[in-house]
RNA sequence: GCCGGAGUGGCGGAAUGGCAGACGCGCAGGUCUCAAAAACCUGUAGGCCUCGGCCUGUGUGGGUUCGACUCCCACCUCCGGCACCA
């Protein structure tokens, strides 16, 4: 009696079995080298898992084992990324404090993984919200605020008025409004640490190249960071002492300009609105249509400017400015559509090459100069919005830039206003420096205090540097100077806290709503809030923010590989003598991560900012590598049933558990890695995961045959042997290109051929190949190949630490081969013959083919084209 | 508007210059059964048809090639992201 196919028999035993024995343990020993793969670590949220998470990480479970078996060492680990804001907003509903309810949801996702037999080395688990974790990330916030990395600074945020509260950016909708109340979000002022990202815009950039990352991620990377190299160019206003700047990107068209823009918020119009700038040509009336259209600009939000599309506005204030490369006189304008944060908050207007300019030229009557040409030479004046001429081409109309090409007039035009003095050249980048702190309790305490008399003395702890840290070189160290230097002043007060005082734990306090003033919970806790000056020791106050939920996902991937994460003999506090011993040493055998899997949404920030901090952990000499990912790939979302989104919402979320009880985990497994290409976004179908247990329950019951002994092995070198060594090729070259769907399907063709040879003549694999497709399909399915290994093969270690199949490539070698016949490029018929068969050989078998003989009249034939082992072409 | 990704049977997909539709789902017919489920077998792009074949076919239109789902040019549609970025 052969006994069935059921996984809910088997699975938990195993993944116990594999639990007590360490089967996963990672430890360097092996000489072939070291695989570290890692998943985006989750967010434990209270739901648990739902289907799309195991797919990235059975991915990852399979690349593991697949590189366990081939002999490398693997680190293989998981942990939970748990500060954040969901966990704060559902303790404070729930009326408990984070700290209790998220080991609970810890506890529900560890549940799952372990139930989905994935092959975590769970000795290195931590979450980011394990104090023994986060004094390091309050250490390494120390280091950086060393470095001049970090500062504080007044900075409008997300307010709420209505539930009076400061708002992360996700709690913002599109529309403007706040997620949870519905209503109009403002900014308001508050103070914010910022991380000076910027700094290593450059270096961002430039090692992108060399990282064997989706393209497109890449790309993405790029624009954020959206290097820009132009000019800064100063224009005197006529008959004042005042001046403009304006940046650009094409000082080649700068003979164009017809007039400057300025933003309503730019420095100059309050002066203006003052009397402070006084100049014969501005009346009354030009003052009040100035401060009429300043008020409106800013009794409006950010959402009504943009909904009123791209429609001009704008006022004339009177001023010219001169262009001194031909001294003509530009008006000066304000309009809205000149963003004060961006550039000089400043615009020079060549309409003739700029869309927007052009808008505007056209909606008060400006002139419009054209200066640049495409390669076809027409000069015609620009009179519609489609003709505005933003590409590269031939300047003219320019003087000394005419005949030049955009990239030569660009490089003239700039050295000439540097030599002048007129301007200076200026590298601008999209990206922003990134704000760095949280008005919310669940999060790292930033580790600094603040102490009046040492900021009246204009002392800070900047410049104390930590013992035993060493810059990577001097021109690092010099470096740092040049930024401390920048922002000193802003620190005055300023300590960080001794490192033997971390980690700087959050107080267990039953209310941790957020305050009125939009300040920190933490701002209310006068126990937490009241110390002494690290410096001096009178009273100061503690930073009441915390960082954000970036922090802990910006250097954990070190920590996993980390001596300490694994050890109970934790160090006493941080320092650089322990960071060394503790973290550095031991990661430097796993780093950097060979492959990183999750989704696409993380493509630019989460992955921009631990790619910065490792760049300037690097610069710190705490780390050896600059770039912390080799390998990216990007895990595609599942959908629901109906094509939407999963969400609790729509009723529509499909729980593993479910799943795993009904079919097993290693259906689930194979499944999401059959149902399409991986990067690929995909709806969950129950109907096709039965093509998947389906599968695992044929190969369960030929396997079951071994156990009865009615088998009849077949000879060497037949048939079905070949298919599996083929189907073993194509395996061991599909997973590691990440196309476990072509994988999976190979495995059911060689099944389909093993189970027609059973079924026609009682035939089937030696026990040894037997073993061979046993190991192929583990990775894929770790628990069924398990049970058939251990309990009807009566093995006594671990599949999961066998070998790879080898194969015997002579044994692949074609001897012949169908070559089809094309008559005109359509296929007419076919001939086997010996692959090595000279070409006259196959034409003459070809033409014996009765149907080639219709289409090739009397064998005559105008030419003919034969690919050795794939086809044969007859032209007539 | 810009950037990125994708268009192939009833459905998910395979093939990246060489027999389009592997593999799976679904569907149809059959075997087993009192019956159903499960399992197994056969068929399954469309059209024509003398059942041996013939024609058409990978979003659209052109091109390169002996040969194009695959390469090139132009366009259309869908999905994701950003958006008055100087």
């Amino acid at each position: 009696m052969t006994k069935k196919y059921q996984p809910q028999t088997f699975e938990k035993h195993w993944q116990n079995e594999w639990e007590k024995n360490k089967t996963y343990k990672a430890a360097r020993t092996s000489s072939k080298g070291k695989k570290y793969v890692l998943d985006m670590f989750p967010y434990p949220s209270g739901a648990g898992l739902h289907v799309g998470h195991p797919r990235g990480y059975t991915a990852t479970d399979i690349l593991s084992r697949y590189y366990r078996m081939q002999g490398y060492d693997v680190l293989h680990p998981m942990g939970w990324d748990a500060f954040g804001l969901p966990a704060e907003n559902a303790a404070i509903k729930a009326k408990t404090n984070p700290k209790t309810l998220v080991p609970q949801n810890i506890a529900n996702f560890r549940r799952q993984m372990k139930m989905l037999g994935f092959s975590y080395d769970w000795d290195r688990e931590f979450a980011t919200t394990d104090p023994t974790y986060f004094k390091w990330t309050q250490w390494l916030f120390i280091q950086f605020f060393r470095m001049g990395l970090l500062y504080k600074k007044n900075t409008p945020i997300n307010y709420c008025p209505t539930c009076k509260t400061g708002l992360a950016e996700e709690e913002v909708l599109p529309d403007g409004t706040h997620e949870r109340c519905g209503n109009q979000i403002t900014k308001k002022d508050l103070p914010q640490w910022i991380f000076r990202i910027t700094k290593y815009a450059d270096e961002l950039v430039d090692s992108l190249e060399g990282l064997e990352w989706p393209k497109g991620i890449l790309e993405m990377q790029r624009n954020w960071i959206g290097r820009k190299e132009g000019i800064t160019i100063t224009y005197p206003i006529e008959g004042t002492t005042e001046s403009i700047s304006c940046f650009t990107t094409r000082p080649d068209t700068n003979y164009g300009a017809t007039f400057i823009v300025l933003a309503p918020e730019h420095p100059l119009i309050e002066k203006i609105q003052k009397g402070k700038v006084t100049s014969t040509t501005v009346t009354p009336k030009n003052l009040k249509e100035i401060n009429d259209y300043v008020a409106q600009t800013k009794a409006k939000t950010e959402l009504e400017r943009i909904s009123e599309g791209r429609k001009k506005t704008g006022v004339f204030t009177g001023f010219y400015a001169v262009n001194r490369l031909n001294n003509k006189k530009i008006p000066v304008w304000i309009s809205d559509f000149v963003l004060k944060d961006f550039g000089t908050g400043a615009v020079v207007g060549v309409p003739a090459h700029d869309r927007r300019d052009f808008e505007f030229a056209q909606e008060f009557n400006l002139p419009i100069v054209r200066v640049v040409v495409s390669n076809d030479g027409d000069s015609s004046p620009i009179k519609k919005a489609s003709q505005v001429y933003e590409d590269e081409g031939i300047t003219i109309n320019s003087d000394f830039l005419n005949g030049l090409d955009t990239h030569k007039a660009k490089e003239q035009i700039m050295s000439y206003l540097e030599e002048k003095n007129w301007g200076k050249r200026i590298v601008s980048y999209h990206l922003r420096d990134w704000i760095f702190s949280r008005q919310r309790y669940w999060g790292e305490p930033i580790p600094m205090v603040y102490c009046e008399s040492c900021a009246e003395k204009k002392i800070s702890g900047i410049s104390q540097k930590e013992k035993g840290l060493e810059f990577r070189n001097q021109g690092i160290e010099k470096k740092t100077k040049t930024w401390k230097a920048e922002i000193e002043e802003s620190m005055y007060g300023w300590f960080p806290l001794s490192e033997t005082n971390l980690p700087l734990d959050l107080p267990d306090v039953p209310s941790y709503e957020p305050l009125e003033s939009g300040e920190s919970p933490l701002a209310g806790i006068t126990s937490f809030t009241d110390t002494s000056c690290p410096n001096c020791g009178s009273n100061a106050k503690r930073e009441t923010d915390t960082m954000p939920n970036w922090a802990g996902s910006c250097w954990y991937f070190l920590y996993f590989a980390s001596s300490e994460v694994q050890s109970s003999n934790l160090v006493q506090h941080p320092s650089t003598d322990n960071w060394k011993s503790e973290i550095g040493k031991e990661s430097e055998n796993w780093m950097p991560v060979d492959w990183y899997v999750g989704g696409a949404e993380h493509a630019v920030l989460h992955l921009l900012y631990s790619r910065f901090w490792m760049h300037a952990m690097y610069d710190l000499g705490l780390v050896n590598k600059q770039e912390p990912f080799m390998r990216l790939r990007n895990v595609g979302m599942i959908l629901a049933e109906d094509n939407r989104k999963m969400s609790k919402s729509w009723g529509n979320v499909i729980n593993p558990d479910d799943v795993v009880a009904e079919y097993g985990a290693d259906s689930l497994r194979l499944y999401e890695m059959f149902m399409a290409p991986f990067s690929q976004e995909i709806a969950w179908s129950t109907r096709t995961l039965q093509g998947s247990y389906r599968f695992l329950k044929r190969v369960w019951s030929l396997g079951q045959l071994y156990a009865n002994g009615d088998t009849q092995n077949l000879p060497e070198n037949n048939d079905l042997q070949i298919k599996l060594y083929k189907t073993i090729a194509k395996v061991t070259k599909d997973v590691p290109e990440i196309k476990f769907n072509t994988a999976v399907a190979a495995m059911m063709e060689f099944l389909n051929e093993w189970e027609r040879a059973y079924n026609l003549h009682k035939e089937t694999l030696s026990k040894d190949d037997l073993k061979k497709f046993l190991k192929i399909l583990a990775p894929f399915a770790p628990y069924m190949t398990e049970e058939i290994w251990r309990n009807v093969l009566q093995e006594k270690e671990s599949i999961h630490g066998a070998l790879w199949p080898e194969v015997d490539e002579s044994l692949l070698k074609i001897t012949n081969v169908d070559i089809p016949i094309q008559v005109n490029g359509k296929v007419r018929g076919s001939v086997t013959v010996p692959i090595d068969i000279d070409r006259d050989k196959v034409i003459s078998e070809a033409l014996k083919d009765t149907r080639v003989q219709k289409y090739v009249p009397e064998g005559t034939y105008k030419k003919v084209i034969y690919v050795p082992g794939k086809i044969l072409n007859f032209i007539v």
